[in-house]
DNA sequence: AGAATTATTTACTGATTGGTATGAAAAAGG
DNA sequence: CCTTTTTCATACCAATCAGTAAATAATTCT
């Protein structure tokens, strides 16, 4: 019958929101990396204690790998949709490209892309984290190169192109732009980078494959 | 009694091979980024105890400028220099694209460039660290913009073109080189996506520049 | 209502971080 | 030779790292 609890009252427990929690958790990630980011630096953005985070995500790898997962969804899945829904390899990069460079300078997030800076360099221990980002990022090359391939069956690109430099051109030029996003680039700037790389286009595909010399 | 001496003296004389010593850290750092290596890392790569590294290099953060330096001088500036020695803007920047092609794969050393990859995102108060480095790459950005201004006045390239688009295109390839690199891309892979980029010289000098509306 | 269960917080773990104090060894100077 | 100065290595520092144990508060189920 204690009805005079404290009205400093230091820890109101209540089940926190969990998707908000991972959200707060990816913002914290993406801004500051992996290898970057304390457990207090966690708990502090997600609102959360620690033991809490553990009992809601494992451990930091784990929870790491759900924000990514959750930043492909939101910002990664809407721009390569567009490799699928375009009538036209070139269309289809172009509007990824510009897509991209319109999440990688949005007010209020952090600059470039999560799945290229997060976890590039680092410990030897936490080579896993980088290597699963590694996945993620081949996936998306072969994703562009298998457009361009499409694009060769569909018509729209010369039978004589070579998917395999062009996707690699565009894949390259993309991850740069999260670089230059980072050093302060803004979303005209990347713009007018992008203007450069489909300016290249024409003189791309119709550059004939050359054949292994063998 | 006591002598007069200069100022307490930094650099005093070592029994061991500070050049040598330099050369091992700026490796651990190339390797593992500026957060991802430690103190003992750094120790047990450079063969020298906790205090002689401080007595001779100040700090961590000291060590790690000195390393950028020296990184820079051996690996930066001979790919730079094309720029000033190479007839043309075309073949200047083709012909660094490809040194730094070069530098990125070497065997034995670690792929891509310190400079671009070893501190790009981390903990807020290494922030300086990471300035440092942007620095270094605005650098980089600068001059590939003012070797095709000079193309322009030069007469090769022409008057019309936008050497901001165009180097800011350029840069943004070149940094996502690194990242292909680290990726495991070998140097004939560079090459190819150096070729694309290459292909898109001339409709992008041919381009004109376009007037900002106001 | 009261017991059982679930959440949440405080406070802690051993390991590691960047950075030093201290004392031995070696060299230099007389 | 002995003393003074310089160089190195052991051992330590407080702070922070990721991760938990134990205890307390709130909710759920009778």
């Amino acid at each position: 019958m204690k009805k005079d609890r404290p009205p400093v009252e230091r820890g109101r427990p209540r089940n926190f929101d969990r998707a908000l929690a991972l959200r707060r958790a990816m913002e914290v990630f993406w801004e500051r990396g992996y290898e970057g980011t304390s457990l207090s630096d966690l708990t502090e953005a997600m609102g959360i204690e620690r033991p809490s985070l553990y009992a809601a995500f494992g451990c930091k790898e784990a929870l790491f790998r759900e924000a990514v997962d959750l930043y492909n969804e939101i910002e990664g899945v809407p721009a390569q949709r567009v490799l699928e829904t375009a009538p036209t390899a070139r269309q289809a990069i172009e509007t990824m490209l510009r897509d991209y460079a319109a999440t990688y300078t949005q007010a209020g997030k952090p600059p470039g892309c999560m799945i290229v800076l997060s976890a590039l360099l680092g410990t030897p221990q936490n080579k896993d984290v980088r290597d699963h980002l590694a996945r993620h990022r081949r996936e998306s090359r072969v994703a562009l190169k298998a457009r361009i391939a499409h694009g060769m069956v569909e018509g729209d690109v010369p039978q004589t192109a070579d998917a395999e430099r062009i996707g690699g051109f565009y894949a390259t030029l993309l991850e740069g732009l999260s670089i230059q996003a980072r050093d302060g680039a803004s979303r005209l700037d990347l713009e007018a980078i992008i203007d450069g790389a489909m300016a290249a286009w024409e003189p791309l595909v119709a550059c004939r494959k050359t054949l292994p010399e063998r």
